[in-house]
DNA sequence: GCAAGTATGTTGTTTTAACAACAAACGGAG
DNA sequence: CTCCGTTTGTTGTTAAAACAACATACTTGC
């Protein structure tokens, strides 16, 4: 592992590798290679150190009860997991935490991170505020998806994802960053009768579309 | 606003009053009134400081489309409300924050407040370390709740709640925080439908209940 | 331009949850 | 204890989404 590498993660994002490699040895980071499908962390464990991901990417298993054995989340290079779990002292992760592929991954204990030391304040800084802003982030998607959800039905759902996603562009036309089985995903529905749904809302005149390029039309959008 | 108050807040939990006292003036920290239904931040601004509720309540008020006009969320006393917002630059608040009460709020920069400064050093660290943990705890029941909303049957979504419930009870058997009501709504189903499907449950010999007062059998648990 | 593969749209059927309306159990207040 | 309000459970009906299976459109490599 290089230290440029560093510089594209996003917890060491605007921190120069000299610095970087400064943090590093005041932060008592260590790093460990794992084997896809090894686990790197096992459910339930405590959890002192956020891992950040120098190469490879991980799943989060969620395997609760007999079944389900869905993956929760998954988290490539550069970016970081676990630090939630970190920071809330005394609660055991849910579900286990695998190798998606070889990867290398780097722990970080997050009491030293928060502890500025003596040595490069500045970037010991802005590592702190990118890890909140990282959290901060995560949080927004995940209530931002949550509202999404709230609606019963299809087209609510619909419709204010796209309100959204128009508010957000500025404008009633814009691009989404979704195909169809991804939204359908992100939306907790079906894609055939999300895709239906579509189509009904087109033949309503409060949509337009052509693949990813959406128009909202006057009933869709408030005022 | 007395001194005292702030060691209930979230935010300044364990600080002293003295040193509390110190940081304010440090953080520069603004507080201003409002009367019930009040506007206290409009959807779509840009917010750089984080509100802090020392008396009364807010609302947060989704209205991406006509129509709707639902209660996104609720923050009461000693609670923070648009701290992501204000720790990542330039999203724009997703709908209206509005007094549910007459309420008192104090402002603080999270740029500022990020920035560690000479005087009472611990303390600054530790308001850090205390934004940081309500960060991550939000995102921790955020993510809980999508994973139990995941599955799109209602039993299903039981089943992950009671599961985790249990695990983290360290138990089969456990007290559940929600009523009926309350629990139908964080699992997103109807609440009649939930309980006939709670019945169903209890039938098939998955779980016993009386009340909030839980025990999941053999079949519903994992091994 | 054609063929193969993928993404999207359509239609009909089945399953499921929402909904409505009511019954039963529970929990104080008097 | 009884009455009243609230919570929880039950049942039947209706509406909607999931599902399955297929049609059409779009993409890409040849």
């Amino acid at each position: 592992m290089e230290k440029h590498t560093l510089q594209d993660t996003t917890l060491f994002r605007g921190i120069s590798p000299e610095d970087a490699d400064t943090l590093l040895s005041c932060l008592d980071a260590r790093t460990k290679k794992y084997k896809k499908d090894e686990v790197i962390i096992r459910s339930g464990e405590p959890v002192r150190e956020l891992g950040l991901i120098l190469s490879g990417s991980v799943n989060v298993v969620a395997n609760f009860y007999r079944g389900s054995e869905s993956i929760f989340g998954h988290f490539g290079r550069g970016e970081i997991f676990a630090e939630n779990y970190a920071a809330v002292p005394g609660r055991g992760v849910i579900g286990d935490v695998v190798a998606a592929e070889d990867s290398e991954i780097m722990f970080i204990d997050v009491n030293r991170l928060l502890v500025t030391c003596e040595n490069g304040c500045a970037s010991h800084q802005r590592l702190i505020r990118n890890l909140l802003t990282i959290s901060a982030q995560k949080n927004l998607s995940l209530s931002t998806r949550m509202m999404h959800i709230a609606p019963k039905s299809i087209r609510e759902r619909l419709l204010s994802y796209l309100s959204e996603q128009a508010m957000e562009n500025g404008g009633r036309r814009f691009r989404i960053p979704f195909d169809r089985q991804q939204l359908a995903g992100y939306l907790g529905v079906d894609r055939s009768a999300m895709s239906n749904e579509l189509s009904k809302m087109r033949r309503d005149g409060l949509i337009s579309y052509h693949k990813n390029d959406f128009t909202l039309h006057d009933g869709a959008v408030r005022e």
